[in-house]
DNA sequence: AGGGCTTACTAAATCGTTCTAGTTGCGAAT
DNA sequence: ATTCGCAACTAGAACGATTTAGTAAGCCCT
């Protein structure tokens, strides 16, 4: 029945099922344009079962000029709930269509991009983050709205607490999601009549972001709380606090974004933004193979409330 | 000059430079057994350089039976230097071998591996640090050496500041690295004369860690220091001990392993063992794609001392 | 002068699918 | 009794590379 290699393909279950292979394609194929007997239809998927077939990607996706594989490109940013999530929604959504996920990591020299996109020729090639940046398609789409509702969450919180001058903590490398936070940030607290926050830079080593928060609450004294990029930089900000011998949220309350374990395990613990980005990934998916994407509601984010702010 | 789609195929350089398919493709894949004059050499490079074909890796595999894409699979811990390292090197070491890397997040269902498997036909499948659990091959090698040596200076650092009764903590999922450390923590004791560690599990969530902690330290009251799983389960462990209103190392002495940023930022900063897995990566890039893998010799660990042991 | 060797190439098969353009046979309408 | 339409199939051409099995010409050797 095999043939030599120990593939079996769809010439095999042809002949296994005595039709032509175009026929026993159609049949698992379900081709609409197609009127196959039901008793066909039953020999061949018969035959495809027994034998084990299972289809050859790569012929497939030369004959049909692009594969089911869809990649994303991370650049850095891997940890945390959101991308968690995200990807997860991505993958599940893909696979009910057929597809399958691959992640590229970001040591991504423009040569082997090339590379990999001539290697498999890709469905369609993601950034993480990046869809609603370069994305108008999505410009009254949920997602946009979801996110910036998500991020506004992180401001109001603050605001309704009491605090009137706030400050907004980046990280020290340039995730294009910067930009985007920022001007969300803003634009909230526009809507709330408070001051735009200030912005200010939280570099990695402990010392260093000791130094840079002292420096920052030197400046600017009035400022009772900050808004963090995500919880990373949060807990950079709590770590720093406890060196200068300060407490949150009596001297500054901090509110993390994108819910971690660390936050939860750092003292005080963080309270921060939790979103669920499976929705996002699952209309990424959607959108990456030119699907309807309605009815696709983003779950909405939460504020997990905890010690620190 | 191009044909109507838009891709450059290796027929358009071959009309242009005025010689058959097979002639361009011994000239650009520099095929030992074939003598093709210096002009034409030079004839079809030009040609394929200037109307910028790239092959068609799709093609390619089909017909070589394998693609050029190695997958990497990653149950779930992608935290932490280890990984991180690890995937560059063998990111950098396919590169130089014109293959390229693809990383698959672990929702692999048994049906979506294989979907991905028939979707590309990689040339390898590796998965994250299982290669030496199974790698027969590696008994010798210096990767399984060099994880152990890497292993044992964690407790050796414990026993060299004077413990004598030490615990394991591990994690609360199963990663398939937890018999293998402890494996390697036991064979460390044996040698240095002093106890087997005594395993316990530290959970995720705050509340659920310090209960575990407690309960584990009033069962073992001679215990002095404890050995992470990673430094993940070290800040539990911290967490847990803050919380319980005792300190490292005065009370618990606690070592993590494989350094990430939220040790140097928890409270005591954590000491943990920094491993770099480039090599590592590299390594395996060569023993997967079936290369010699002689003189590659994994960067010994080093214990990066701060406050908590 | 014929066989053998080397150089420099080419025609065509091949990988496993999909899909277009037919081909058959049969019942119904003209 | 043709013609038409329809159901149920099939032959074979793509897709874009690699590679096997040649071919043709030139040179050397006996």
């Amino acid at each position: 029945m095999v043939s030599g290699t120990g593939r079996v393909t769809l010439s095999d279950v042809a002949a296994a099922s005595g039709v032509s292979r175009a026929t026993a394609s159609f049949v698992l194929n379900d081709d609409p344009n197609q009127t196959i007997s039901p008793a066909t239809q039953e020999r061949v998927r018969r035959a495809a079962r027994d034998l084990g077939y299972v289809p050859h990607g790569i012929a497939r996706a030369l004959r049909e000029g692009t594969s089911r594989i869809v990649v994303l490109n991370v650049g850095s940013g891997l940890e945390g709930n959101y991308s968690r999530s995200y990807i997860r929604g991505l993958d599940d959504e893909l696979a009910a269509h057929d597809h399958v996920l691959l992640v590229r990591h970001g040591h991504t020299t423009p040569h082997s991009i090339q590379q990999v996109l001539s290697a498999i020729v890709p469905r369609a090639v993601l950034r993480l983050a990046e869809a609603y940046l370069a994305g108008h398609e999505l410009d009254e789409g949920d997602w946009k709205d979801g996110f910036a509702a998500n991020a506004a969450m992180q401001i109001r919180y603050l605001a309704d607490r009491g605090h009137t001058r706030l400050a907004f903590a980046l990280p020290d490398n340039d995730s294009p999601l910067i930009e985007m936070r920022l001007f969300f940030a803003r634009e909230t607290t526009r809507t709330l009549g408070l001051l735009p926050p200030r912005p200010f830079v939280v570099p990695g080593p402990r010392a260093a972001g000791a130094e840079a928060v002292q420096a920052f609450l030197a400046a600017h004294s009035t400022v009772t709380a900050v808004a963090a990029f995500d919880d990373d930089v949060a807990v950079r900000i709590l770590t720093a606090l406890h060196d200068l011998r300060l407490s949150a949220p009596g001297d500054l309350a901090v509110i993390g974004f994108d819910d971690t374990e660390y936050g939860s395990l750092a003292t005080p613990a963080l309270t921060t933004v939790h979103i669920d980005a499976e929705a996002h990934g699952r209309l990424a998916a959607r959108t990456a193979l030119g699907l309807d994407a309605t009815g696709l509601a983003p779950a909405p984010g939460r504020v997990i409330v905890r010690d620190s702010a």
